[in-house]
DNA sequence: GTGAAAGCGCTAACAC
DNA sequence: GTGTTAGCGCTTTCAC
């Protein structure tokens, strides 16, 4: 129950002011007197004394804090994201509050705010939507915003991103080899996020010039992955399910190995893998893996070089992923 | 680039006092006119206006904020207990400043220094060491201190924790059942944290009344995990890995899985999935599989209750883990 | 080389 | 029903 000690105690008992304490805590060591200085840092050892960081804040405009708002932080992309973002900020002497969006806009919405109440220094945001109206507010404080994984229309903020046109096409050489005939995408809503349908679109490019058929499945909560999965099995053509993220490879892939589906004989698969987890599953899975980690250092030094200079032009950065081979196709 | 709007531009404008626009800021509607109250809601929706969070905490010793440090991550097992830790603390209307201690004690300790600064209201803390000591100085802040998943000695604080014992004990027939002669854990060092010693002891105790070789093989970042396993191999009795976490597990299975080695035919596996991903990789992984989001709202109602009665004490909340058998033994 | 004083944006006695 | 006032713990001119 010790009672919250202050720049005044220190001031009193090094027998100083409180500004010659506020200089030392600044490093403004400038025209101090190494007697002085030392005497400080004794008291302030002795008392055990930390300043408080709001009214620090509240005074010199300085918080130290960068916002992150992850759409879904069970997701374990977020994981290695955040473990990324935090390395660079961490170095550079930010903290990072980590909110959790849990894929709602309008939680969202309202962590925006609390973390602009908080008086973040900038805000890291892997959005919930692809509508750039929702997030123009921010434009008007002066916090820089800086959009990871899921880009927004307009793009009217700086972006890292995976590449997701270029990987996508990557796999294309692959399917042909193995001579498919249809291609079914699976996806969580398209209209919803952006990077979702960028990614549609790459796969529907890359088909649609040979000739083999195309499928959307779009997987809801009322979605029966279960059943549409045996259609896809009781296709004629040599099928091949393509997960346009980590979340719906699990999930095709738990319904397969636990249905005891044989990979790739009866269906082939392969997709986006942000864990990187597909080496283990049935055969091996053949897939285009995130360097989700390096995305999160890229996003903390971008987000750090925006805070640096505040006139720095909105770019993208784009970060390539790489097709693993594996036995699933 | 707006100028920052205050309670004072707020009162001007509704033409009372700040005092009456922080009472209604607080709800303190008590005796304010409904005329009042109706023309400052007005104003401060005109003007945006959102009270300044370090102001108030500053004045009324108020943060909303809590400070979660988990050991590390990067690891999974930190997204779901985190996502429960979340859910619970938000709809109590408090935010979460989540830290991560990189596994580092030193960078754990500066945290929670940090946290402290930040005038957090409560702290629930990973512990990345065993040792009570490090912990004791909170004790002098009025910060309630909630330990999860892993446990001090002394456990001075409130802990939340797997049923680690009972889980571990609940595995012993299917290692017996199917005539293992040996097993080997393969676990994170023992020393630093308390529930890999305990982990490895539940093991020993059930083992040791049997008539099995034990063998532990302690993991750090020099260990060629590759070849000690490859000398199980070797074993002439028949023998089990019992990874002692997720991360453990998902080490040895990638090892097995990519050296092509039949499980369970030529070794057996097991151990504790905290992510719930052992049903997908390789045979199908029989394995301890906890609860994490659930501790995780465990953690977060321990917390809350906490916060609430100060003078509550100290308890140990046990969660049940769960027995997945399939195919790896 | 150091200090006095004003004030950041808010809350909470206490007054009327 | 509402306002006056005095800070919360710090930073920062400006002065000596």
């Amino acid at each position: 129950m010790k009672k919250n000690i202050t720049i005044s105690d220190v001031a009193k008992q090094a027998e100083v002011s409180k500004t010659t304490i506020s200089r030392y805590l600044n490093g403004q060591f400038g025209s101090m007197s190494a007697e002085t200085k030392a005497r400080i840092a004794q008291v302030i050892s002795d008392l055990n004394y930390r300043p408080n960081r709001q009214a620090q804040a509240l005074k010199s405009k300085r918080s130290y804090l960068i916002g992150v708002i992850v759409s879904d932080i069970s997701n374990m992309y977020s994981s290695l994201l955040l473990k990324g973002i935090g390395e660079v900020l961490e170095a550079a002497g930010y903290q990072m509050i980590i909110m959790d969006a849990a894929n709602s806009v309008e939680k969202e919405q309202d962590l925006l705010h609390k973390l602009i109440d908080q008086s973040v220094e900038g805000i890291i945001l892997q959005p919930s939507s692809r509508d750039a109206s929702r997030y123009e507010f921010i434009q008007s404080e002066k916090i820089p915003l800086l959009l990871v994984d899921r880009g927004i229309e307009p793009l009217i903020y700086p972006f890292v991103t995976t590449d997701n046109e270029a990987a996508t096409k990557k796999m294309l050489p692959y399917i042909l080899e193995k001579k498919y005939q249809r291609v079914v995408v699976i996806s969580e809503p398209l209209a919803d996020i952006l990077t979702r349908e960028i990614r549609y679109q790459s796969i529907k490019d890359m088909i649609e010039a040979e000739n083999i058929h195309l499928d959307l499945l779009e997987v809801t909560s009322e979605t029966d992955l279960q059943m549409e999965i045996n259609t896809c099995l009781a296709y004629p053509e040599k099928t091949v399910l393509f997960a346009s993220n980590g979340k719906m490879l699990m999930e095709v892939l738990t319904i397969l190995i636990t249905g005891n589906i044989s990979i790739p004989d009866e269906i082939g698969v392969t997709g986006f893998d942000d864990w990187n987890l597909s080496a283990l599953v049935g055969p091996g899975i053949t897939s285009i893996e995130q360097q989700t980690q390096y995305i999160g250092n890229v996003t903390g030094e971008q987000l750090l070089s925006y805070l640096d200079d505040e006139s720095k032009e909105q770019e993208v950065k784009v970060v390539p992923a790489k097709i693993q081979l594996r036995d699933s196709l």
